[in-house]
DNA sequence: TCGTTCACG
DNA sequence: ACGTACGTGAACGAC
C-alpha cells in the first residue's frame, strides 16, 4: 500500500532554526536549520517508511489571500538572514535525499499540501502531514493524519480525527472556525478581539461554526461578548476565510511524481560532509552497514595490541615513556561500587594497548605508572576511574583531564554524555556506543578477546583525540578555571565520599519498616471499608474511579490520561469525604515504606554502608545529583518521614554526625548579583528574610507581621528565585492570579535592584544565547527567542533562576574542595559523607568536634566572598536525625 | 517506556 | 489570551 508524507517545508525549517543554537561550520556558513531539518527528515523516513513524499514551500510574498486582506501575515517579522541563507541548503539536502520539492506562485505550502492530501486520500493512500502549524489540523480526516512538531525538531505529536476531538472537542473542519473566532497573531488574522482559545472553544461547543455563533449572537453569555461578536462579525467571517486552506490548487502532477526512489547513501554522505554534519554522517554509515549486516560503527582503522603476558608487556612498554597517554578503564557495570575491573587500554593517538586486568595485577610496572602523578592520564569519567581502581588498592594519580567533565561544562544541558556521543559532537572519528558493542539491558554482555580489545582501544584513542579540542574550547569559553580549579578536584573529593559511604543502622531500619507496614495495612483496610470495595490504591486509574465515579467527588483537575489524584487536589477534597484523608496518609506512608525502607535496604552493602553515587554531569544548573540510592531526598519536612534519618549513623563507635547548612544561600546570592541595596541590607543585618520581606512588602512593623503575611512573603521569595510569574505564585499560595501579581509588583517596588536584574538577565540571555553563574558556568537557552509563548517563558524563567541556583552550587562545591584540602592538611580523621545542595554532612570523632565545627563554618562561609555575608548553621547528633 | 506522583533543595 | 513556578530521582501502574 502507498504511504504519502507531505512536509510543510517552511514551517519545519523555522522550527529547526529556532530549536537549535546558531551553528556554523568551519567556513562560517550557518547550518542549524539544515541540521534540524535533516534530523527530522531522517527520523520521519526511518519511522514512517513512506513510499511517496513531497516537501512543499511557500512561494514569494503575496498569495491569493492578500487579495481579500492586504494585512495578511502583516505582522510577521522578516525571515532572519541567518535562516534565509539556509533555505537553499535545505533544498540541496532534499535533493540529496531525492525527495521531491514544490512551490507555486500565489499559493502557500498549506494549500499545496491540502490539495494533495484531499486528492490522494480517497485513492486509498495513507497520508501523513508534517508541520509545526496547528492550522493544518483542518486537513485531518480518515485517510490523513498530522504530525505536529512539539519541542525541538524531533519531538512530535500525532493527530487523527479522534485525537483532535479529545484535545479540542472539535472536528477537524471546526479548527477553521476556531481560528475565525480567536484569530492568529502570527498570521495577523484578527478574529474577534477579546476572544481567545478558551472562549472560542466554549462557543463552538454550543454553536458549531462561526456562522452559527453569529446567528445566535443574542443567546451568547455576557453582554460584552455579544457586543464584540456583533461588532466584529464581518472580521470573524473574513478570518475564517483566511484560515481556510485551499484544496483546489491547480497542480500539474499526480501521486506518481512523488514516488521516493531508493536512497543513495553516497549522495547524502557527500552533502553531510560538505555541511560538516559528523553525527549524521556516522548515522548514515551505521544504517548502511546495518543493511550490510555488521550493525556496528566501524573501528577497523584502530590498531590495537592486546597484551596478555608480562613478557609481551615488556616488549610494548615503551609507550609508557610518554608524558601523556589516554587511559580507559572498563568495569563490569555502571555502578563503580559494585563493579569489577575488566581491563584497561591506553593510547598515544597512534598505538593502542589493551591489558586485561589480570595482567595489571601481575605487573608492578603498570601499577606504578597508574599511581605516578607525573605520568599524565587523559580519561573519560575521572571519578569512576578513581573509584574502581581504588577498590583494587590502586590509588591512581596524574589524572590530568576528564573528557566527560569537559563536555558537561561546555554544555550542561546536553543529556547524551557517553563517550561515543561526545566524540560525535566534537567532530572526531565516530566510535561505536557501549550499547552497540555490549547490548542493552538484560542482554548486556561484555565480550572477551579481540572484540573487547578493539572497543576499548577505540575509546582510549578517541579520548586522546578529542581531549585537545575540548581543552581549547574550555579556554575559549573561559571555563578552564572551573574545570581545573573546581570540577576536577571535586571529582576526587566525591570519589572519596562515595567510597567512604554512610553507615546504616539496620535494626532501626527494620523497626521503622515494621511500624510503617502496620500503619499501611491498617489504612488499607479502613480505605476499603469506606470505599465499600477493595482496589489498588496505588493505581491512579482505579483510585480515580472510586473517588470520582463511585463516590461522586467533584473533578477539580484532570491529567492527560484521566483524573488527577495528586495531593493538592486531594487536600481540597478532604472535607467532603473522610476517605480522602486516609488516602493521603496511605500515600505518604506507602512512599516512606517502598522508597525509603525497602529502597534503602536494597542498597546496603556487605560493609553495612550505603554508597550513593554523586553525579557531577547531570544537572543543567551545576548542582550535583545523587542516585542508587538518592540520598539528597531523604524526608525531613514531616516528622513521620523524618525519622528515616535515624538510620544514618557514624561508622565508628563514639563518633558523631555533623551537619552544616547554608542559611538562605540562594537569596543571599540574589542580593549579591542583583546588587539590590535593600535586600543586601537585610542580610548584612542578619534579619529573618521572610519577615523582613513581609515588612517591606506590606509596609508594616516587625511586630505587625502576621503568620499569614510571613507565609506569603516566603512564597514570594521562592517565586523570585524560580523566575517569578503571577500564575506560579498564585498556585503556590492558592490565591487569585491578580492578587499574586500585586504581590510581585509590590516586591519589585521594594527591591528595585531585583527587578533590574530580572530584566537584564533575560535581555542578556537573548543577546548571548546563554546565562552564566558567578564563576562563569554557562547554560545555553536556545528557546529564549522562541515564538511559542510557553517555550519562551520557560527559557526566561530559567534565565532568571540558573545564575542563582548555579552560583549557589558553585559556592558549595568550592567549599567542599577547600574543606577536603584543609582536613587533609590538619590530618583530621573526620570524613565528609554527603552533600545535599546547601548542606554538608560529616562523621566526626569526639576529639575533633570543636575543631571541625569551626573549620567547616569558616571554610563554607568564606568559600566565595560576596557583598553579603554567607551564614552557616552547624548541628551535631548521634544520627542524621539528631543533627538538626 | 511513559506518565503520574512525591521525596528533597 | 497565552500557560508555567526552578532543579533533581525513584516507585508504581498502564501500555
Amino acid at each position: 500500500m502507498s504511504k504519502l508524507i507531505l512536509v510543510d517545508g517552511n514551517s519545519i525549517a523555522y522550527r529547526a532554526f529556532y530549536a537549535l543554537p546558531l551553528l556554523t561550520n568551519s567556513s562560517g556558513v550557518y547550518t542549524n536549520a539544515v541540521y534540524g531539518f535533516a534530523m527530522m527528515l531522517m527520523k520521519i523516513i526511518e519511522e514512517e517508511k513512506p513510499t511517496h513524499m513531497l516537501v512543499a514551500f511557500d512561494a514569494g510574498k503575496t498569495t491569493f489571500r492578500h487579495e481579500s486582506y492586504q494585512e495578511y501575515k502583516g505582522t510577521r517579522q522578516k525571515t532572519p538572514g541567518e535562516l534565509a541563507e539556509q533555505l537553499p541548503l535545505v533544498q540541496e539536502l532534499l535533493h540529496a535525499f531525492q525527495v521531491p520539492t514544490y512551490e507555486l506562485a500565489n499559493y502557500e505550502a498549506d494549500d499545496i499540501i491540502g490539495t494533495l492530501a484531499k486528492e490522494c486520500g480517497p485513492q486509498g493512500v495513507e497520508t501523513l502531514i508534517v508541520s509545526g502549524d496547528k492550522d493544518l489540523l483542518q486537513l485531518v480526516d480518515e485517510h490523513v493524519e498530522l504530525l505536529l512538531t512539539r519541542k525541538g525538531v524531533t519531538e512530535t505529536e500525532r493527530y487523527d480525527v479522534q485525537a483532535i476531538r479529545d484535545k479540542y472537542g472539535l472536528s477537524p473542519l471546526q479548527i477553521i472556525d476556531l481560528k475565525g473566532l480567536m484569530g492568529d497573531s502570527s498570521d495577523n488574522i484578527p478574529g474577534i478581539p477579546g476572544v481567545g482559545e478558551k472562549t472560542a472553544l466554549k462557543l463552538l461547543a454550543q454553536y458549531p461554526s462561526v456562522e452559527e455563533v453569529i446567528a445566535h449572537v443574542d443567546e451568547l453569555p455576557g453582554k460584552k461578548l455579544q457586543e464584540k461578536v456583533r461588532e466584529h462579525q464581518e472580521q470573524a467571517l473574513l478570518s475564517k476565510k483566511l484560515a481556510t486552506i485551499y484544496t483546489k490548487v491547480p497542480l500539474e502532477f499526480g501521486l506518481e511524481a512523488l514516488q521516493l526512489p531508493e536512497r543513495d547513501p553516497e549522495r547524502i554522505a557527500e552533502f553531510f560532509k560538505k555541511m560538516e554534519f559528523k553525527t549524521l554522517l556516522s548515522r548514515i554509515g551505521k544504517q548502511d552497514q546495518a543493511a550490510g549486516k555488521t550493525g556496528q560503527t566501524a573501528t577497523s582503522d584502530v590498531t590495537v595490541r592486546e597484551v596478555t603476558s608480562v613478557s609481551e608487556l615488556v616488549e610494548a612498554q615503551e609507550i609508557f615513556d610518554q608524558d601523556t597517554l589516554a587511559l580507559f578503564v572498563e568495569a563490569t557495570e555502571d555502578n563503580p561500587h559494585r563493579a569489577e575491573v575488566i581491563g584497561l587500554s591506553v593510547s598515544d593517538g597512534e598505538t593502542q594497548l589493551y591489558l586485561p586486568y589480570s595482567l595489571v595485577e601481575e605487573s608492578e610496572f603498570v601499577r606504578d605508572w597508574l599511581m605516578d602523578p607525573k605520568r599524565h592520564k587523559l580519561v573519560y569519567d575521572l571519578k569512576k576511574t578513581q573509584i574502581v581502581l581504588a577498590n583494587k588498592g590502586i590509588e591512581v594519580a596524574g589524572l590530568s583531564f576528564d573528557v566527560l567533565l569537559a563536555a558537561y561544562l561546555l554544555d550542561p544541558s546536553e543529556s547524551q554524555m557517553e563517550l561515543s556521543d561526545i566524540i560525535a559532537r566534537y567532530g572526531k572519528e565516530p566510535i561505536p556506543s557501549d550499547d552497540e558493542v555490549y547490548g542493552k539491558g538484560a542482554k548486556r554482555k561484555v565480550p572477551t578477546g579481540e572484540a573487547l580489545a578493539r572497543h576499548l582501544a577505540a575509546k582510549s584513542k578517541a579520548i586522546y583525540q578529542v581531549a585537545p579540542t575540548l581543552k581549547q574550547e574550555l579556554t575559549d569559553t573561559d571555563l578552564d578555571e572551573l574545570m581545573f580549579g573546581l570540577e576536577m578536584p571535586l571529582s576526587s573529593v566525591l570519589a572519596d565520599m562515595e567510597r567512604q559511604g554512610v553507615h546504616i543502622d539496620k535494626d532501626r531500619l527494620e523497626e521503622l519498616g515494621v511500624e510503617l507496614k502496620h500503619s499501611l495495612d491498617r489504612l488499607e483496610q479502613e480505605i476499603y471499608e469506606l470505599a465499600g470495595t477493595t482496589f489498588n490504591i496505588n493505581s491512579h486509574k482505579q483510585l480515580g474511579e472510586i473517588l470520582f465515579d463511585k463516590l461522586g467527588l467533584p473533578v477539580l483537575k484532570k491529567t492527560k490520561t484521566g483524573y488527577s489524584t495528586s495531593a493538592d487536589v486531594l487536600e481540597k477534597l478532604a472535607p467532603q469525604h473522610e476517605i480522602v484523608e486516609k488516602i493521603l496518609h496511605y500515600r505518604q506512608v506507602g512512599k516512606l515504606y517502598s522508597t525509603y525502607i525497602e529502597g534503602l535496604k536494597k542498597e546496603i552493602g556487605p560493609d553495612g554502608k550505603i554508597h550513593t553515587r554523586f553525579n557531577q554531569t547531570v544537572t543543567a544548573t551545576g548542582r550535583l545529583s545523587s542516585t542508587e540510592p538518592n540520598l539528597q531526598n531523604i524526608p525531613i519536612r514531616m516528622e513521620e518521614g523524618r525519622r528515616i534519618r535515624q538510620v544514618f549513623i557514624p561508622s565508628e563507635p563514639g563518633w558523631h554526625i555533623l551537619a552544616a547548612d547554608y542559611s538562605q544561600i540562594e537569596l543571599r546570592v540574589l542580593a549579591h548579583i542583583a546588587e539590590d541595596e535593600q535586600l543586601q541590607k537585610a542580610f548584612k543585618e542578619d534579619k529573618d528574610i521572610h519577615t523582613q520581606t513581609a515588612m517591606d512588602v506590606f509596609g508594616v512593623a516587625e511586630d505587625e507581621v502576621t503568620s499569614l503575611m510571613r507565609r506569603q512573603a516566603k512564597a514570594v521569595n521562592f517565586g523570585i528565585v524560580y523566575g517569578i510569574s503571577g500564575f506560579g505564585l498564585a498556585r503556590g499560595l492558592d490565591i487569585a492570579q491578580k492578587e499574586a501579581r500585586e504581590f510581585i509588583d509590590r516586591y519589585f517596588e521594594t527591591y528595585p535592584g531585583v527587578k533590574r536584574y530580572m530584566d537584564s538577565i533575560v535581555e542578556q540571555a537573548r543577546r548571548d544565547g546563554y546565562v552564566a553563574t558567578l564563576s562563569g558556568r554557562r547554560r545555553y537557552l536556545p528557546s529564549i527567542n522562541a515564538k511559542n509563548f510557553g517555550e519562551r517563558s520557560f527559557a526566561e524563567r530559567t534565565a532568571m533562576n540558573t545564575p542563582i541556583q548555579g552560583t549557589a552550587a558553585d559556592i558549595i562545591k568550592l567549599a567542599m574542595v577547600k574543606l577536603a584540602r584543609a582536613m587533609k592538611e590538619r590530618n583530621l580523621a573526620s570524613r565528609m559523607l554527603l552533600q545535599v545542595h546547601d548542606e554538608l554532612i560529616f562523621e566526626v570523632p569526639e576529639a575533633e568536634l570543636e575543631e571541625m565545627k569551626d573549620l567547616v563554618v569558616a571554610v563554607m562561609e568564606d568559600a566565595l566572598p560576596l557583598s553579603v555575608p554567607l551564614k552557616v548553621d552547624v548541628n551535631v547528633g548521634e544520627t542524621w536525625y539528631e543533627a538538626k
